[in-house]
DNA sequence: CTTACTGTACCGTCTGGACGGTCTTGTCAA
DNA sequence: TTGACAAGACCGTCCAGACGGTACAGTAAG
């Protein structure tokens, strides 16, 4: 891992994912990331050579991102605690967050749906690990759903649920995974 | 409502569909619609004057015909059947089709979020509608939930779950809901 | 004569990307 | 210490192509 010896790699980033969800996904356009980072097109360019890049960089960023937490909180984690338990509560709080911080992802998908394999790869093979350490399949199979659904309703910014209930939904899961 | 003349309306709107699903959504072009549906530029504009129209009929149309299938599976339910669990079924069977039914939304999205708010509405109405029809909070909210994960990941086309694990989980479910 | 198109030509706009130039920083010989 | 110089980081402009949408003449059916 090469030393930054600047930040405008990260605020581009950034930026585009800001773009993504204030102006809509399909707006998402070289310029207005630009712009929006405080920087000119041609330096967005030199960072990242296309726009394919751009996303390609946004998507690996993002699981990179999680996978650190994952670990993090599974090594924290309160003695006991089941590697189910920890996902629920971890997925909760992400979802929990007013900013869909994902929604980059639809324009993602708008200029390639293949951005998504890497996505998908990942899940998969979290839940093959969940699956590994659960001993309860069904319970496996029904708070990992319903967490998954809390993450679409989250990234489709349709908050559906009060705080109250989402507070009792993830208690409950919590519950059935033991 | 009008009597149909012509099926053009109902090609064109399949074909948007189909152009959506195979060639990703950021390639919903009017050209490519039209000639996938078989008919002239000039043609499909005369049915759908704007490009927004056709994204809006394309959500009223699946809404629609969602809202006719669940009044069809509520009236013909078994007797003793709570509404949650022929929500869970329908959902379910719904979900299990091959192809992603839906996956012009994220065209949709791309194009104007606002296209969302329909749907948020809806999916708003039919989850109080649940929930003045089900005593047990915490089962309705775990359904829907999971429900909402099953749909989210034939929409991303992310089959993490083998045949077998969907019927337990749609099993598990309609356990949990009574 | 109307409806429901077809087919073609065209326009204005937007976008990704290429390109050449510029400023800054670090290195190193004298 | 200083000056030369190269590499890195970025700017601003320009362009070809794609797209949504318009206009309009023609046509086949009822």
């Amino acid at each position: 891992m090469k030393a930054r010896r600047t930040n405008s790699r990260d605020k581009i980033l950034a930026a585009a994912a800001d773009v993504a969800r204030e102006t809509g996904p399909g707006s998402l356009s070289l310029d207005a990331v630009a712009s929006r980072a405080g920087v000119s097109k041609g330096g967005l360019l030199y960072n990242f050579p296309t726009k394919a890049k751009l996303m390609q960089a946004l998507v690996e960023d993002y699981l990179r991102a999680f996978e650190q937490a994952l670990d993090a909180a599974r090594t924290a984690g309160v003695g006991g605690e089941s590697p189910l338990a920890t996902y629920i509560k971890l997925s909760a709080e992400h979802a929990a967050e007013s900013k869909p911080s994902a929604s980059w992802i639809f324009s993602a998908i708008a200029e390639d749906p293949d951005f998504l394999t890497p996505i998908k790869a990942f899940r998969r093979q979290v839940f093959e690990r969940l699956k590994g350490e659960t001993p309860d399949l069904k319970a496996l199979l029904v708070c990992y759903l319903a967490i998954e659904g809390l993450r679409s309703m989250n990234l489709f910014d349709s908050d559906v649920l009060s705080q109250d209930e989402r507070r009792l939904l993830v208690s409950s899961l919590l519950e059935i995974a033991g």
